[in-house]
DNA sequence: TCTTATCAAATTGTTCAACAATCCTTACAT
DNA sequence: ATGTAAGGATTGTTGAACAATTTGATAAGA
């Protein structure tokens, strides 16, 4: 009688009481394998075999879905299922226009913000520190939220909001490739960046910033 | 989930076959009852009541629910209900924060995209009609489209969309205000940013537009 | 009178099982 | 090879049931 629990496998026990509804406890499972790449783009999430492995019902399920849906994480067609998004080359592309506008903006400015610069320092340290370690995946999450820290510099909570929905969907696609290619040619204009930041040079750090993001769409782009 | 709604199901009747899943039809009625001012912000909407008028089940019902509040025009309280958002004067702060950057981006460059500047006259020329017939709300409407179309300069669909949610937001805002005091003072200002936009003078028009934002900012804040 | 405690009613949160609608595969016919 | 017609599998929707929470009323006590 003595049956696996699931959620175990995950380290994700369910406690009985919870404030955060059952739905969004399933929705951080599918998030976490959705976005470290335990489900590959495309794949499809039946509701039969998640409802029996996450002991949870249809309904809650669906719920889930529809939370990672609005995350662009999940793509649901009519009749046909969910599937883990599929990112084109053209939403890539819409994904950086996006990235130049609001990064762009952010710091063009050049208004210096201790907090954020603050931030911004910790955030490349770690970096540093985890690609001198060889931890490459743990320097891609850093390089994300360093620009997620310079997305803030905006200050508008829509656009925080904005920014790490666009993060999470590039991830998507950053699991399919070598986290050190990716990400090692970008660690000195992440450094560069801060420092013309703590100078005050918005325009410089403005056209920097939009070479380093033509050039990673460009990396990105030719993978497909 | 994110599937764009044909909203073809506006006359509040669902027809025997449709297309897109009842929960948008659902959601499309009472997405217009809330951005046509239908209901007031602050009110509830009560799952009984709703489910007895739309003839749905509570479980769809709830969904329309999920999606309209993923919008930001529906709040969710736990175990209280859903109410139509009643927007902050920081909301309104942080819209305006948005729209000054993806307009001002849109406008910068002066681009002269001949599609658009079409629709943009077309768009100006529907606001004078209306104003000089006297219906103010399809005044105010036109205004919005306007806007809308100088977002799409950005080029971006993701941008599009955002974009969108923001007016359909400020929709909360507009409706409990007089339309004509509000929209009147910016028809001769929607004219002379085409021209400039016309003439391909960027800069200019970026200037002007966060004049503008900011004076209707300012008109909007001043009602709280 | 005011505060506090308690209870009952109403509403929302969650799950389940059944049925309807749709899609997809297979088999068959042309 | 192409098109068509079952049927089996999967998703869409519903209604009901029960749990948990809020709300409003009532009663008790200071």
């Amino acid at each position: 009688m003595s049956e696996p629990d699931p959620s175990d496998a995950y380290g994700e026990t369910r406690p009985f009481r919870v404030r955060s509804s059952t739905a969004e406890w399933a929705a951080a499972i599918l998030r976490q394998r959705v976005t470290e790449g335990g489900l590959a783009p495309g794949s499809r999430l039946a509701e039969d075999e998640l409802t029996a492995e996450l002991e949870v019902s249809r309904n809650t399920l669906r719920e889930a879905f529809s939370l990672l849906g609005h995350e662009r994480l999940l793509e649901h067609r009519l009749n046909r299922g969910v599937y883990v998004r599929v990112l084109s080359p053209a939403d890539v592309a819409d994904i950086y226009r996006v990235r130049r506008m609001i990064e762009g903006a952010a710091v063009r400015r050049g208004e210096r913000d201790p907090a954020a610069l603050a931030a911004l320092r910790e955030v490349v340290a770690e970096a540093d520190k985890a690609a001198a370690e060889d931890r490459w995946p743990d320097v891609g999450t850093a390089d994300l939220r360093f620009h997620l820290v310079i997305a803030s510099l905006n200050g508008s909570e829509r656009v925080n909001t904005m920014m790490a929905q666009l993060l999470a969907e590039l991830r998507l696609v950053f699991h399919t490739m070598d986290p050190h290619a990716l990400h090692a040619p970008f660690l000195p204009l992440n450094r560069e960046l801060l420092t013309l930041l703590d100078a005050g040079r918005g325009p410089d750090a403005e056209a920097l910033l939009a070479a380093y993001l033509d050039q990673a769409e460009r990396v990105l782009l030719a993978t497909y």
